[in-house]
DNA sequence: CTGAAAGCGCTTACAG
DNA sequence: CTGAAAGCGCTTACAG
């Protein structure tokens, strides 16, 4: 392996030249520099990062965290993530919680980002305050994506999950149902997020608004998944008269509480309408009405965030405002960055049939 | 940061001995061993990860690269990789290639992985020559999931392609179906991988086996997504008489023609039948009949047979035949690691109409 | 079983 | 604009 001072040889200069002309630092003469790149092309030349990083202090990486790289929403965040980061000569070091409460507290209380990343990305990762004390003494720049995930000092991405909930609720109220269910996720489970609650929040708040009690027999909680879905609609289902209409916090558990209701016999939306929250991949191919929210450019947005500051080469989210850093000593948390949802209507959703 | 030499002067050793106490070297006595622990332990003490692979020679780091992990094939693959890989202590490298050919090149023949990692993981990531010549000159151990990516002394994890589309199309035959088309895999597409090609060859067999011609008019090329599924469907109908049964090389193209289908009036699978590969998370949902491929298992597995050799703690793959590795000089490569596929019989695949 | 010393391959003040 | 030298924080023969 050629190392620098095979190149700082051939170009003839100093290895402190060579680090500083491949480096692209502005204090190297042009023709110094074209001939030490000449001399790396020659030699095939590639800078070791483990020495690199120890040297500089810097690793070139950014962790991103998330709960299950299987779901799209988080699927589709990682690969916005990833372009960018990627584009910026960054590489991205994937810790996907895979639903596992320890492995959790693995990432973030131990050391598998200590020393090993610049940043750190964290996508809808609940947080004890356990957590938020390791993170914090990592001293590390951060962002974190959705709700629910709050450290001191780190800019947040995310939707209004409770505008969201409102919309999705207010669709089937304009509707003409007032038999509203909810399934949502289950705050027993331990990776449970607060965007669930949120989105309860909306959907109790509209049913308020059009003066209708929120009814707890039809508030049903289950993963925020298929099966979850699935299960929770079975349930709901089984607690006696169904809903005229469901509100699923998610695409995934609206797919799934359609597969429980044809099961039962029941077709969407004749009997049963029913929205979820994504805009999921397969929400078009399954007509299924919903909540759009931009997964990939929460996922972009939030990879400019943190690279503007580290020195990226990425230009300025246009229209974006520049986004407060660091722990504000005893200053209030930067403002979350809010990014706009869309009700998208397709054959999921239709008024209830008549009496 | 507390360094190794802090942990050194507390437990009174060397650092060489606590870097051998705490990587758990067996040339270490359990009094010293637990001084060091219990040092390591009071002073908060994580290893430099730069330090230790700039000396030690070894990143602790596998890359993992797919062509799109917001596809269910991949996603799946990478979320058991992730797993087994930090269950080892090794940290997982992600490159997205999002489809993008110019992004292929980038990773496989520049320096992305070049010192980087201490092995690779490729997921049916297509190679031309160039891309082998890199990959060799890294001289990293490797494993390959899926066809179209062999390189010289790397095990290959995947299922027989060719019987599972075989699989397939006699479902459809024995049904009754004769007229049967195929969508796929564009060979055109930059980043074309030859599972479709595989898939088609099988398509035909079948055809063939039970005295059918493969009709080329019944034969259409698209991406391997949602929307080619579409729009390899909707192209299918405007060629003339529409097909009583489409094999989709894919459950996600599989879905795309459900689509289309709906849209163009047809019913599944009471006018046309649909069946796709994988088993893809929403397959059910969808009742889409399909050829079930185990993808965590390919990603799991993948994982195992590249950890054995490099120290990793996971044990044997259970049953699994001992896997050459590394080039063998001027042999054949390592035979690949075929595991089975399972046909699914759901609602989207019935007889068809009698005339 | 343990230690002293060299070395991994860069980057960074510092000096000019 | 460039170089000599120190230093980043470990691991690894080597010797005992």
């Amino acid at each position: 392996m050629t190392r620098i001072d095979d190149v700082a040889r051939l170009a003839g200069v100093s290895t402190a030249t060579v680090s500083r002309a491949l480096r692209g630092l502005p204090t190297v003469s042009a023709a110094t520099r074209r001939r030490v790149q000449a001399a790396a092309e020659q030699l095939q030349y590639a800078v070791s990062p483990s020495a690199s990083r120890l040297a500089g202090g810097k690793t070139g990486t950014v962790a991103v965290v998330v709960p299950r790289i299987t779901r799209w929403f988080f699927a589709t965040v990682v690969e916005a993530v990833e372009e960018h980061l990627h584009q910026n000569g960054y590489d991205l070091l994937l810790h996907n919680l895979g639903g596992r409460e320890q492995m959790r507290r693995r990432v973030l209380r131990t050391a598998s980002l200590h020393k090993r990343v610049d940043a750190v990305i964290l996508v809808a990762t609940p947080l004890r305050p356990a957590d938020v004390t390791a993170l914090t003494k990592l001293d590390l720049p951060g962002v974190t994506i959705s709700s629910g995930s709050e450290v001191p000092g780190w800019p947040c991405v995310r939707i209004d999950d409770v505008a969201a909930a409102r919309t999705a609720t207010r669709h089937l109220l304009d509707l003409g149902h007032t038999r509203i269910a909810h399934i949502s996720g289950d705050p027993d489970d331990e990776l449970a997020f607060t965007t669930h609650l949120d989105r309860r929040r909306g959907y109790q708040e509209a049913l308020r608004a059009a003066g209708l009690r929120p009814d707890p027999g039809l508030d049903v909680e289950s993963q925020f998944t298929i099966d979850g879905g699935t299960r929770a609609t079975a349930e709901l289902l089984a607690r006696g008269e169904p809903p005229t209409a469901i509100f699923a916090a998610c695409d995934e558990m609206a797919m799934g509480a359609m597969t429980a209701l044809r099961d039962a016999g029941l077709r969407v939306p004749q009997d049963v309408s029913v929205i979820g929250v994504d805009d999921h991949d397969l929400a078009g191919v399954l007509g299924l009405s919903t909540i759009a929210q931009p997964a990939a450019e929460q996922g972009a947005l939030a990879a400019r965030i943190l690279l503007d500051p580290l020195g990226g080469r990425a230009e300025p989210y246009p229209g974006l405002v520049p986004v407060p850093r660091g722990a504000d000593a005893d200053g209030a948390p930067p403002p979350p960055v809010i990014l706009p949802t869309r009700l998208v209507v397709r054959e999921s959703t239709a008024p209830p049939r008549a009496h």
